[in-house]
DNA sequence: GACGATTTAATCGTGAACGATTTAATATGG
DNA sequence: CCATATTAAATCGTTCACGATTAAATCGTC
């Protein structure tokens, strides 16, 4: 072997999990387009309602805790849905540093519009059921441990 | 059970793969951030140096094929990539239509300090090399399927 | 009860990411 | 050849996404 070989073996994409992590969220993002453009939202505008379909009356913050996401990402997203008429905004007359995110009936009904969606995006990744379902789980624990190494660094 | 029982089952964010995905996808970033932010660079703008370290001299269209992004994302990525010194950007003469992009001195010689990451990033996973090994095989499948099921609707 | 510390959203600037459109260059058919 | 079609990248407008900062409200402690 010569002596100045790299010491590094040239990793590419494809070796890089974070690559298949990050282009695997672009193409669900594609896949979804379509599907939430009938329904006038975006992809995280619909997750954020999936949120609220879970538990209305949520506060930005417990929003942001669900979907990892801050509020400087949250508050105008949630502009956007208010301007929509889905959802209002309104101080906490309890404690006015929080902002109760609550559905209207227009942002209840979506969901009816929407539960078609899933079964959608299941065939779409031409998975098993058991297959999605162990992934989802590998993906999530990934996520969890992702998480506590970068509350150490 | 009451006839107005609704037909959906109320899926929750932990129950959609997309989501697991998205989430964890963000989670990658927030890892990388502290560690690129060392090298000057952005998680995006690391995966082209990426995909020019493997194969140097590509126009914009091959980089976007390898990262499935469209020129729209990649020139103004590149246009930061040249204005930082690591890439050269210039018009094929035998076709003007596609841009050549290439590695300066500067952008090979991120290669070597960059190539500590792949080690730091698999130990933030937590996982074991063999789990991350077939994660990222399922997960790269699924892109396929993927984008096999957004060229259909 | 007042003052400093903490918490909560909002704001701002930067950098993705996309679709639709535009511009320029090349390919193709008559 | 020349008109048309196709291809490649760039541009534009909108929407995320984050960190750093700010503003306002609440909490804690004395």
């Amino acid at each position: 072997m010569p002596k100045s070989a790299p010491a590094h073996a040239t990793l590419g994409l494809d070796d890089l999990i974070c690559f298949a992590v990050y282009s695997t969220g672009h193409a669900f993002n594609r896949v979804y387009k379509p599907l939430l453009e009938k329904l006038g939202l975006t992809y995280p505008q619909y997750l954020v309602m999936v949120a609220l379909w879970t538990e209305d009356d949520q506060t930005v913050g417990s929003l942001g805790d669900k979907l990892f996401l801050e509020s400087s990402t949250l508050t105008p997203l949630l502009k956007r849905l208010e301007g929509m008429g889905h959802i209002t905004r309104s101080r906490d007359p309890a404690d006015e540093r929080q902002v109760r995110v609550r559905l209207t009936k227009s942002g209840l009904s979506l969901q009816q519009d929407s539960d078609h969606l899933a079964g959608c995006i299941l065939s779409a990744t031409g998975l098993s059921l058991e297959d999605v379902l162990h992934l989802r789980a590998t993906v999530a624990k990934l996520r969890g441990n992702l998480h506590k190494a970068a509350l150490v660094e």
